[in-house]
DNA sequence: TTGAAAGCGTTACCAC
DNA sequence: GTGGTAACGCTTTCAA
């Protein structure tokens, strides 16, 4: 592979000369800097990213680290993401923590070996915060997504689940709906947690009871909210809030199954307006998070906070907090 | 950040000494070792992976290019591949391809800036070879799944598509069929005329002619599956093999838009055995590529090709080939 | 078993 | 504008 020298020698400059023309520095003559290129258009070169992070103490590239890359409700922050990628020159390293203990660790090699610039931290299970304090204490840029946290140096992005939860439960009531179940998420998780409680506000203002036993503990996961449907078939509701559209089709089968039709015998509308939610059948009634926009913020904020530090200007000492909105998407299933 | 130098200097040893007893290497004496090793956890030692690999010109990392990343098709794959990344300590580094010219680009500044060791190539739409002959003059190790390619050196992992298509629709057949219509993928893709052929050899088995009117053209995508569904109907034919499942999930709402039943008035048999297709109305009967195994398999092989090379040991010259086996998959759509 | 020193390819600094 | 040179943090060789 042809390096820096190679081409100096080429050229008959030194290679710090080399060095500046490639990176379009100033203190190049044109003429000399055109023959550079030249040269190493036609030797093919291309720097070695080890021995420029390796001096630079940057290595251009960001860490995203979620659950599970390959669940679909992540496609579209990733493409999100990925926009922003490739019009700032960041390559993108995806590490799935699987919500576990290992998040540490790969969070550790990942800002260790200085093999990223900044992170991207989504989900909401992160129960320890202690790497919060690590990230902070290291001074890594980092961002975190689907997390409402409080400290005001911390940068993060979230939805508003409790609206999202009230207005899923408001279309419900206003179709006239009085026994309204709710098909909850892992109550690990926060956004689970705003969820019911998004159920219960909308509950309160139209003045029904609200009843624990018409709340189902699901998982987030299809099967779960199949299991959980069939716990709340007997009780006769008429409608029911599911927390995730992947519980939702669960639900979906679950009333299939049982002989029942949605919309008439049920109504059921979901959140997060997946991809597949307009197939279903019927199609979904749910609420929409704006998951691509979420995503390219996230990389916004991150990728302006490393140029803001490159340039070598005073970054605020605050960081970003930004909350999405929440979009009913009316199907056929509610 | 604490580097081996820092150990060194507490330690009262030489770095070069460090560097051997972090590494597992010969010639440090135990008790030497452990007391490095103690330092090094204290400290919060991580190795810088840019100066590591500048020396090393290895980088621990592999590139996987593939259309999608985020596409439903490939999670079981990532999954697998994921796993053989973790027991061997590789990095994976994504790239999305899009199917598109970018792809040499991409494949360009993974290789050349010696990020990667090696590259898994996912995806059947390499028009233009010339990366591949990239990749073998420059002695890259790589492996090409879904692509069945001539080249002995070249290592490859592929589907026996012709025995899938062939599977399908001989199921059909013996279900009673004979008025059976075919909802082709993008025909730049060999795997869909692979598919296609697999198709007609079922037919032509049995006795039926092969009429190309019964074929629609798709794209592998839903909305395609629709369309293509739509030509379809008024040609009333009783069955339909989908080159694919995301297309089958269109054509089962076209149907049902139509007022027509599955599997009664018209059956389904789609492939892959995407994780939604069990939760289709009805369930839908498809063709299974083992994808999980298929990913895991691809990095296997490259693993222990970067293994050998890395041992010193001479590689043989010829790449291994490997053709997984489809699974019929009967649910109730057929 | 240990240490000294060279060198990986690049950038950054300072002198010219 | 240009060139020389010292880093960056690590591994590797060779000598002690």
């Amino acid at each position: 592979m042809a390096t820096i020298k190679d081409i100096a020698r080429i050229a008959g400059v030194a290679p710090s000369v080399v060095s500046r023309a490639l990176n379009n520095k100033y203190g190049v003559k044109e003429s000399t800097r055109q023959r550079i290129i030249q040269i190493a258009r036609e030797l093919g070169y291309y720097p070695n990213s080890a021995a420029r992070s390796l001096v630079t103490r940057r290595s251009e590239t960001i860490g995203i680290v979620m659950a599970d890359i390959s669940e679909p409700f992540y496609s579209q922050s990733i493409k999100g993401m990925e926009y922003v990628a490739k019009q700032t020159g960041y390559t993108l390293l995806f590490s799935n923590s699987y919500e576990n203990v290992e998040q540490g660790q790969v969070l550790h090699k990942m800002i260790s070996g200085e093999r990223v610039d900044g992170l991207v931290i989504v989900g909401s299970n992160i129960q320890e915060k202690s790497f919060i304090s690590l990230l902070l204490e290291r001074d890594i840029p980092f961002v975190l997504v689907e997390r409402k946290f409080s400290d005001p140096r911390v940068n993060c992005i979230w939805l508003d689940n409790v609206k999202g939860g009230y207005m899923a439960t408001k279309y419900l009531i206003e179709k006239g709906h009085r026994r309204i179940g709710h098909i909850a998420g892992n109550l690990y998780f926060q956004v689970a947690l705003d969820r019911i409680e998004g159920y219960k506000r909308a509950l309160a203002e139209a003045g029904i009871d609200f009843s624990q036993e018409w709340v189902a503990a699901g998982d987030f996961l299809t099967h779960g909210g199949y299991r959980a449907m069939k716990e709340l078939l007997p009780l006769g509701c008429t409608a029911v809030f599911v927390a995730n559209d992947a519980m939702a089709y669960g639900a979906l089968r679950a009333i299939s199954e049982a002989g029942l039709k949605v919309p008439d015998d049920i109504a059921i509308v979901g959140f997060d307006d997946l991809e597949f939610s307009s197939l279903t059948n019927p199609p979904l009634t749910t609420i929409r998070q704006p998951r691509y926009e979420m995503g390219r913020k996230s990389l916004e904020i991150l990728t302006s906070i490393l140029r803001e530090r490159r340039s070598g200007d005073e970054a605020s000492p605050d960081g970003v907090k930004v909350c999405f909105q929440p979009e009913l998407i009316v199907r056929q299933s509610a």
